[in-house]
DNA sequence: TCGATCTTTCACGTGCACGTCAATGTCCGG
DNA sequence: CCGGACATTGACGTGCACGTGAAAGATCGA
């Protein structure tokens, strides 16, 4: 099952960031996962950085409900930071690079914007619900009121 | 377009709710929306309210990626807190009424931990997203960095 | 080497949340 | 009372995110 080092194939990998296979095949299909590096007879085999990654991409979609695009385009973000980061010192031309980075920050501050957003609906959502809950209570009060006032002992 | 007092057609209520008219016939559908009163000609009219919740529903499912059978529960919890709260004077039968306030506490809870979860989520997306940034304002730096290195003027 | 158990790649099916006609009916200003 | 805008109910179509076989090949323990 353990392939010595991290490495396991796709049904391992499935059962550990809790999706199926088809849903594996299917990222990589829509490039959210790196290809994934294959065995001689074609397996694919998934490190634990793509173990991360799957999990990753279950949370953003399960408990956040982010479209799988929108996940893509969060991954490329970061996918293109890591590679700016060992290009950078290769000297080459200094402006476009800059230019690129300047992108990836706007990227960031989107998602960033997109995040906070959520949270303060969710933070309103809870005041809503805790208000509900304490509505509740006060009725559970009442009727227990009731029941000492009909049936006393 | 106004009907006089705050009622409006299927039409008004789409586009000042940001949704579509096959929308809010699905949603009636679904029974996430009371079926609306009519006019004599079967005109759908949508009270403030109605505007309302409809707003309510599209912001959980948009903004917070619920499903609309999620929000149905939801919903439904707080329909059944709003009539049980106006039966309640009617002196009738307590025991089960408590075990159906009881219940609506239950589900309000269990919304509540779902909510905090999607919270926690968010906030360490939130992290996440600020180290990206951060580790973008270093490489930015870096760049500013050699630029006065190679054009010192 | 053989068999049981994976894994591979098609390819069609499914549930959700609507979109998009089409045919018909209603409302209202002139 | 009539024309144009708006509405009604079907019913089929669509995009997303997978589910579900089927047929074939790969792997591994006995």
């Amino acid at each position: 099952m353990e392939r010595a080092s991290g490495y396991v194939q796709i049904g391992e990998a499935a059962a550990r960031a809790g999706v199926t296979q088809r849903t594996l095949r299917y990222y990589e299909e829509l490039k959210l996962l790196s290809p994934a590096s294959r065995m001689e007879g074609g397996f694919r085999l998934y490190s634990p950085d793509d173990l991360e990654r799957i999990i990753y991409i279950k949370n953003l979609r399960d408990t956040l409900g982010f479209s799988l695009a929108e996940i893509k385009e969060m991954i490329e973000a970061e996918d293109a930071r890591n590679q700016l980061k060992h290009e950078l010192h290769q000297t080459d031309s200094l402006e476009p690079r800059r230019a690129r980075l300047q992108q990836l920050r706007e990227v960031a501050l989107r998602q960033m914007r997109i995040v906070n957003e959520k949270r303060q609906r969710l933070k309103e959502m809870r005041a809503h619900i805790q208000d509900r809950i304490d509505r509740v209570d006060a009725l559970l009060r009442e009727v227990a009121d009731r029941e000492v006032d009909t049936i006393p002992r």
